[in-house]
DNA sequence: TTGAAAGCGCTAACAG
DNA sequence: CTGTTAGCGCTTTCAA
């Protein structure tokens, strides 16, 4: 920064002020400095500056993985928005439990980051403590964590569209299939299927805990026994909700080996509107994970910017019904073959 | 430190020592400092470290999005790997062209990492130029750049083992699909295109541009006249070599939509291995993304610590063929087809 | 093996 | 509007 004030003819001060973008320079100074930071090629030490600022200018995260759509969507949005704000984004990918013990142990993010947000894990209440004392604002993202900033999607809102879907359409014997493995989604899992057994109770369908099947997405043999144990009950279901699109659309495909049709003999219907979902036609629930990165970030800002901020403040998102190919009408003879038993 | 040296009893040059695990302390006061900074959760600030050793500790990605197989898994192994070496990660994901302009307009990277590593981007030659003096080592991931350290895989033996593997089984009328609107893999389309090429010319079969059709895997349009086209040849292929998996997936959709039976009437080979390739039995050729992740964080960290360090070194990893369901010996009716006009 | 002192590059008062 | 000065929290000589 001498170089360049020296360059430009005047003191350290004048560049850190230009260079900042204060308004109390004069338009010739300024210029004069401009020209000479572009010709050392000269950027601000965020290092040094934070020093003595005591704000890094950098936006942590905490993530199970970054091999998910849902993770791929926000970070890919949450990024772009922390660069215009000037920020940098850290990431910290924690998964597995040594990684997770170690993350809790050490944090250190402390002092690195000016905020942290933490996504879709399921704390212990230790570790929220952890982070409650971490000297930044911390905001849950894809979970509610109670008197803390959190963003999420409606998830009960998105289960009762999917499944009051279903119901429009005739259904009655309505599967959930929750799905185990994704990372750190629990909370949605939960919301999810409280979501669907209000809709049947609303539509006075009695709850039936052998239609709540686990699948694992990746698990085929797991998909086959399961999709198996459903088609095998004495009133099989004529449609199923699935937790996610991806697990929705494997037992598409399951299904499909098996000879029955989608949806002709099977309605099927997710969550997310993942990117498969509309490759297959999959009806599904839309929620915006790029809608939630932005938001997170831009309350992460405001909790830096303002400490008087209320910080127990949550964002509850949108979701959408988007029917598409996969759900359709209940057919006659399954119908038929349904009713003595319901009526 | 000044907090925990005066809790510790000793002086904060003692302390400085004893965080940074040098060998010049004695256990006692080890064990007495090690206390004390525990007690005050205490963590070294980055920044005020930094401002000293002109080390950041962090590594820096260019990435063009967080939302696709490819970066997710090579960030997610890449990620863990940082953290054990003690290094924080940054991102910068470029999704546009302003973006783009804008990053290299003003490089917020330099002196705020210590290495860069750029993702699968098709860099210009002046912004080659850029990043050269950026005053950190800078490895390019997933392509080759000429003079410049970079970690991509052999893509052309890839597509070569595709190939071969649909003549193998009989075919000799192979179409490869290319995809566009994939930001950033040009480099490896290309290639493919070329291992593509170079086994056929082995097998003596004549190239036809007729065969080489780019889709996008989002525009089903696209999809439905590029498979059309195809089909509509007057020597149709009997077997398809999609540049990737998800494109190929979603051939193989059209297709079957089409009530043109997979593998029965078409092969479909992709290539990445990506995880729909296994729920959709999908024959393909596996790369590992979480591997480059890997190797180019491991040669980061080399070139930092060791700047004699070769900096032209070229890594390039292997990949290998996943026959599943989708390709089939040809059919012999197509082979009839085909054959008067190969002889 | 430990402590004292200097200084990394910047920003924030304050004075002009 | 601009310059001077002090000091952010650490590491690194150098001396003890």
């Amino acid at each position: 920064m001498t170089d360049v004030a020296e360059r430009a003819g005047v003191s350290p001060s004048t560049v850190s002020r230009t260079l900042r973008g204060l308004p109390t320079v004069s338009p010739e100074v300024r210029a004069r400095v401009e020209q000479a930071a572009r010709e050392l090629n000269f950027a601000v030490s965020r290092q040094a500056a934070s020093l003595v600022t005591g704000r890094t200018g950098v936006v942590a995260v905490l993530v199970p993985t970054l091999n998910s759509w849902f993770m791929g969507s926000a970070l890919s949005s949450l990024g772009p928005m922390l660069r215009a704000a000037g920020r940098e984004l850290n990431v910290y990918v924690i998964p597995d439990l040594a990684e997770r013990t170690a993350f809790f142990e050490r944090l250190p993010a402390r002092r690195n980051a000016d905020a942290l947000l933490v996504f879709g894990f399921d704390l212990t209440d230790e570790e929220t403590a952890r982070l409650d004392d971490l000297g930044m604002p911390v905001i849950y993202v894809s979970q509610h964590a109670e008197g803390r900033p959190s963003v999420y999607v409606d998830d009960v809102a998105g289960a009762l569209m999917a499944t009051r879907h279903l119901l429009n359409l005739g259904h009655r014997r309505i599967a959930f299939a929750p799905t185990v493995g994704a990372s750190g989604f629990s909370f949605s899992s939960r919301e999810r299927l409280l979501g669907y057994q209000q809709a049947l109770t609303e539509a006075g369908i009695p709850l039936d805990d052998e239609l709540v099947v686990t699948m694992a997405i990746d698990d085929k043999r797991g998909l086959v026994s399961g999709v198996g144990r459903l088609l095998g009950l004495r009133e099989p279901p004529t449609a199923l909700f699935a937790e996610q699109d991806e697990l929705a659309v494997a037992v598409v495909h399951t299904l499909r080996r098996a000879r029955i049709e989608v949806p002709e003999r099977m309605s099927v219907i997710g969550f997310d509107d993942h990117q498969v979902a509309e490759w297959f036609d999959l009806s599904t629930v839309a929620q915006s994970p790029s809608d939630m990165g932005r938001v997170a970030g831009e309350l992460a800002l405001r909790l830096i910017d303002d400490s008087e901020a209320d910080h127990t403040r949550h964002v509850v998102l949108p979701v959408q019904l988007i029917p598409r190919a996969t759900t359709a009408p209940v057919a006659a003879p399954s119908r038929q073959l349904a009713d003595p038993a319901a009526s």
